[in-house]
DNA sequence: TTGTACGCGTTATCAA
DNA sequence: TTGATAACGCGTACAA
C-alpha cells in the first residue's frame, strides 16, 4: 500500500516546477518577481499553480529568504480599546502592503513582555512595535543585536535616537491640569494606572504636578493612588481619595476607564459630578462620551499612531529609512464632567 | 576586510554543537527532550546556550518538525470588547502552555477572512479558530484538505462535525424576547448588524421572531434595521425605526454597542427610556453597565469560550481527541433598559 | 530569460 | 546515550 495516498502530501514548488516543465528557480521567479519572466512561462506556471492548488511554505520561505514579511506588536493589553484601535490601523496598513501582523499582549507585566518579545524575534519578525519606553536595558540590547527596527508607541520621546510615535505625555496632562486650575480648581487629586515601568503613566502624573508648580501650588502635596486597569479598580481608588479631608475639588484620572469608574463611585456616594467633585479622564475612548456626565479628557491619536507605526516600520525595513521620533499633537476634549468648584476655598 | 565582523551572524545549533564539543543531534535533544541526555551532557550544552545567547531558529525549526506550536484566530474585529477579551483568554491558556497565538481582523469582510486564514495556514498554524459557521464551503475543504484542526466559537452548533464551542444564539435572543412579551410589549423592533454571513446576528433575530410566534404574534412584521457596528449607527437605525407608525414599545438590538447607540438617540429625541421606549442589547459588555439607563442584554461567556477554544485546539492537535461541541449557557441580566410598557396597546 | 546547485537551521532516522 | 546524515521547501548566486 502506498503511503502517499493517505497522508497525501502538499504540492510543493518541485511539484509546480515538473508539472509546469521549468525549474523551481523560474517558479520562484514567477511567484516574486513576474517580471522577470517571460508572460508565456508566467501564464503557464500560475496555471499549474492554481491547478494544483499550491500554497507556499511560509517556514521554507522565511528560511530561505532570511526574512517573514511579518511584523509584531506587543501592547500591554487588548481589553483597552485603544490598544484595539491602534492595532486595528497598524494591520490595515500591513494588510494593504501584503505584509503580516503579529500580536501578544503582556497583561502590564515587564516578565511576560520579556518573553513575548524575544518569542517574536525568533519568530523571525521583521520589526516590531513597543508601547513606552520603560523596560530593561538588555531588551532594547538583544533587538540592537539581532538588527531588529524598533518603533515605540504612546509616546513622543525616545532614547538612543530609537523611532518613536506618539504623543508628549507629560504636556498633554499638564495642558488639562492648567484648564482645571484656571477654572478655579485648588485642591486636585489623582488616580493612576501603577507608573513602575509604565512611563505613560508616570508622565501624566508629573504633567499634574507641573501645572501645580506652574500655578504656585505644592506638587508634592497632590493626593495619589495607583491602581490597576479596570472601572472597579477605578471606583475603589476614588472612594479611597474621598476619605481624605480636605476632599479634592477635582479627581483627575490616568485614563478614561479609571475615570468612569470615579464618576460611578461618586454617584453612589451621592455626589454631584460635576458639581461636588470634577472628574477628568485621558484617552478619549467611546466610553467618555456615554458616561454621564460624559468625559471631559484628552483625546490620544490611536489610529494615527498606528498606521505611522505601520509606515514606519516599512520603510525601516524596505527602504532602509532613518529612525524618525514622531511627536503628535493632543488636545483636550471638554464635556461636562469638569467644571468650576462650587467651593471656591 | 572579514564581513563577518561587519554583520555578525546570529549563533546556530552548529556553533552550540561545536562549542559543547556534542553533535548537532544532541544539542537538538538537550532542548526538546532534555531527560534523553545524560545530566553531565545537558549542563555543558545548557552552558554554552547560554553563553553563546543562542536562540532557535523558528523557521527552521517549523520547516524540520513540520509543527509550529502556534494557533491562530480570526476575529471580526479587535475594536468590540467582547471579542477582544475572548482573545485575551484564548491567548492565557496558548502561553500556560508554551504555544502562540496568531491573531487577525477581517473587518467582518468575508473576502479578508479567507485571505487571512489561508495567510494562518500558509505561516503553519497548527489550528485555528473562526467566529461563526458562514463562510464558503470551499474555505473549509481547504482546512480539512490541510488537515487544519478548527473551533468554530461563538455559536453553540456546528455542521459536518466540526468542533465548536458557544451558544445558541436562538434560544439566548428568544428568552430574552419571552421576558418582554410577559411584561406586556407587543409592537417590537429589531437593530441587527448585517446578517448576510453572519450566523449568529440572522440567529438573535431569528430568536425574537420565534418568540413573537411563541405568542401568537405576527413575526414577520417586526421592523428589522440592518446596520454596522458603531453606536451612530445604533443611533441611526433607532431613528429610522422611531419613523413607523404605530411606533415600537420595545426596541431589540443585536449587540451592546447597537442599543447604546439607541438609548443615546432615544434622550436626544426626548424618550424616556424604558418609560417611553425599552431597549434591550446583547452581550453584556462593560459599557452595558455605564450607560444609564443601565442596559438589559444577555450575558455572553467570552473569556469562557476564549479558553475553551484554546483547550480544545490544543487536545485535538497534541492529544488527537476528538472534535467536540460544547454549548454554553447563556442568561438575561436585568437592569433597567426594559420595563412594562406604558401604552399596553 | 532560464536552469543548476547550494545553503538556510532544524528535526529525525538509523546505526553505533 | 550519542553521532552522521538525510530530509524539510524555498531563494538565489552563478552559469548558460
Amino acid at each position: 500500500m502506498d503511503t502517499k495516498s493517505y497522508n497525501r502530501e502538499l504540492p510543493t514548488l518541485q511539484d509546480v516546477a515538473r508539472e509546469a516543465r521549468v525549474s523551481t528557480a523560474t517558479v520562484s521567479r514567477t511567484l516574486n518577481f513576474p517580471n522577470q519572466v517571460t508572460e508565456a512561462t508566467r501564464l503557464r506556471v500560475m496555471e499549474t499553480v492554481r491547478a494544483l492548488n499550491y500554497t507556499p511554505n511560509f517556514s521554507a520561505r522565511a528560511l530561505a529568504a532570511r526574512r517573514t514579511n511579518t511584523y509584531g506588536a506587543v501592547i500591554p493589553t487588548m481589553e483597552n480599546a485603544i490598544f484595539a484601535r491602534g492595532l486595528e490601523a497598524f494591520q490595515k496598513v500591513l494588510v494593504a502592503n501584503g505584509a503580516t501582523m503579529l500580536v501578544a499582549s503582556s497583561s502590564y507585566d515587564p516578565q511576560i513582555e520579556e518573553d513575548q518579545i524575544r518569542n517574536m524575534i525568533a519568530r523571525g519578525a521583521d520589526g516590531i512595535v513597543l508601547i513606552g519606553n520603560d523596560r530593561k536595558p538588555e531588551i532594547y540590547r538583544f533587538l540592537e543585536e539581532r538588527q531588529v527596527p524598533v518603533i515605540i508607541a504612546w509616546t513622543g520621546s525616545s532614547l538612543a535616537g530609537r523611532s518613536c510615535v506618539g504623543f508628549d505625555n507629560v504636556a498633554a496632562a499638564r495642558q488639562l491640569a492648567l484648564k482645571a486650575i484656571s477654572l478655579g480648581h485648588r485642591r486636585i487629586a489623582f488616580i493612576s494606572a501603577h507608573t513602575v515601568s509604565n512611563d505613560r503613566a508616570r508622565d501624566r502624573v508629573a504633567g499634574a504636578r507641573a501645572a501645580l508648580r506652574d500655578a504656585g501650588l505644592d506638587a508634592d502635596a497632590m493626593p495619589l493612588v495607583e491602581t490597576k486597569y479596570s472601572i472597579q479598580c477605578g471606583q475603589d481608588a476614588f472612594a479611597t481619595i474621598m476619605a481624605a479631608d480636605p476632599k479634592p475639588t477635582l479627581v483627575m484620572c490616568g485614563n478614561d476607564v479609571l475615570a468612569v469608574g470615579a464618576i460611578k463611585a461618586a454617584q453612589e456616594m451621592g455626589l454631584d459630578v460635576p458639581g461636588d467633585v470634577s472628574i477628568t479622564g485621558f484617552d478619549d475612548i467611546e466610553l467618555a462620551t456615554i458616561v454621564s456626565p460624559a468625559l471631559t479628557t484628552v483625546h490620544v491619536p490611536h489610529r494615527q499612531m498606528g498606521r505611522l507605526a505601520a509606515e514606519m516600520l516599512l520603510a525601516e525595513v524596505r527602504d532602509k529609512s532613518e529612525p524618525r521620533q514622531i511627536n503628535l499633537e493632543t488636545h483636550v476634549v471638554e464635556r461636562q464632567s469638569l467644571a468650576a468648584p462650587r467651593d471656591q476655598g
